[in-house]
DNA sequence: GCATCCTTTGACCGTCCGGTCAAGGGACCG
DNA sequence: CGGTCCCTTGACCGGACGGTCAAAGGATGC
């Protein structure tokens, strides 16, 4: 749907993609109709045809736009960091800030994330993302900032922590941002760290960093079905 | 939607249920009709609606019978552990397992959650949880195990870094499960303890342990736009 | 005034949806 | 055997949905 638009076109697109943005957060995908977006705007319903090409092409649009914006933020926020640390900590931050700032738009992502249409698009965003995170956990990790372990995995736990603080304690409970964002900076920077040995000395005295160490690089896809494993190790026993 | 059933019928509705979660799960909840699941079972639609109100009854329930699951899953992993942190760690990694061994269910709490018309449902379960979870890391810090702080909100933290890693490496690219899990508990360990003084010593002296050092608690709902405040303070500065 | 092309209208289409219901099947009991 | 009650059928309902389209508007350049 690629139409030479007017300045009034564009507007009028812009005005389409705003409402319904809204409305899909709020009432969710499915059931907010195309009927009930023109309406909204008050337009007739070719309209909606006129600047999309189907309802989905206009979600995808939408989820697409979020994502570039989220990460133009979080580069923006990145440069100008000297230590990878700094990096990895102001990413954290502009990523929390972009979602006290665009509550619907994460609330679509995290929607975007359950339905086996969408899941595709919102997994390309995030494995860059978490591209981009794990090279500065790699960076940190060479210079012997952080211990050695599947920055990956690492940078997907972050995401995990900024995306479910947000939602909880910027949109549900309408938090502080500055201080929510320090909190999922701390327990991010925490995580990355690993367990250490906490001040008093534990019982056992082998001071073995716990499972995470690097080494096995997370096996290949299990197959059949999940190993309920007996509790490996006890990681605790660690501290 | 309470009637008296015969073992067949406990039959018909367990396998009701069993389909249609699975339906739900890969294919969305509201793109699945009733028609469908009826037919995916073999039986007419009036069977249905014998065992069930609604559409949305039916998701409640398995919505409400998914946590039950996972919550005694929880209790009977933490029964027998004799630390506050042990039994933080043995609930994440029953999490993890369950999460494993419940592909499905945990798709569908991912997708309830961000729909107005079940979230509350979800988020009720979820405060149980976390307040269980907020209970064992408040009593970690009375025995200066673990730095003061929200204890709810870190265990919000755990909750978000066990959820994405279960969806992320178990579903998704199907992870040997002990190794997953062993890898989320030492990220939460990780952040339930705060970031360290690494150990070189950083350059300014003064270890300040970051921002959330419980005092401000936590303020009330901020107001209007997000604040973007400046980067508060470089949590990062005190490795 | 005329031509062009972006924009808008809203009735209309076929389909499918969640939900209802009168009717009947069949197991068990007295 | 008749009665009761659990279970099943599937045609049917009203309505809403995503999407189409012929026709008309209106701005702009000539």
């Amino acid at each position: 749907m690629d139409r030479r638009l007017t300045t009034r076109g564009a507007q009028r697109r812009r005005q389409l993609i705003a409402f319904a943005t809204r409305r899909f957060a709020e009432r969710g995908y499915h059931p907010t109709s195309v009927a009930e977006i023109v309406a909204g705007v008050g337009v007739g319903k070719g309209v909606f045809y006129w600047y999309f090409a189907s309802k989905d092409a206009l979600f995808l649009e939408i989820l697409r736009e979020a994502q570039h914006d989220l990460r133009r933020r979080q580069s923006e926020a990145i440069e100008g960091a000297s230590t990878p640390v700094e990096r990895i900590e102001r990413g954290v931050r502009a990523s929390m800030e972009w979602s006290a700032a665009n509550r619907d738009l994460l609330t679509l992502i995290h929607f975007a994330a359950t339905e086996e249409a969408f899941a595709p698009a919102i997994r390309k965003g995030e494995e860059v993302a978490v591209a981009d995170a794990a090279r500065h956990i790699r960076d940190a990790m060479s210079e012997g900032e952080v211990p050695e372990a599947d920055a990956e995995l690492l940078a997907h736990a972050m995401l995990g922590v900024a995306g479910h603080l947000a939602r909880t304690y910027l949109h549900e409970r309408r938090r502080d941002t500055a201080v929510v964002a320090d909190a999922a900076v701390a327990f991010c920077l925490g995580g990355v760290l690993g367990p250490r040995p906490a001040a008093r000395p534990a019982a056992g005295s082998s001071t073995r960093p716990p499972a995470r160490s690097s080494a096995p690089a997370m096996g290949e896809p299990a197959t059949g079905e999940p190993a309920v494993t007996a509790p490996a190790a006890g990681v605790s026993r660690a501290l």
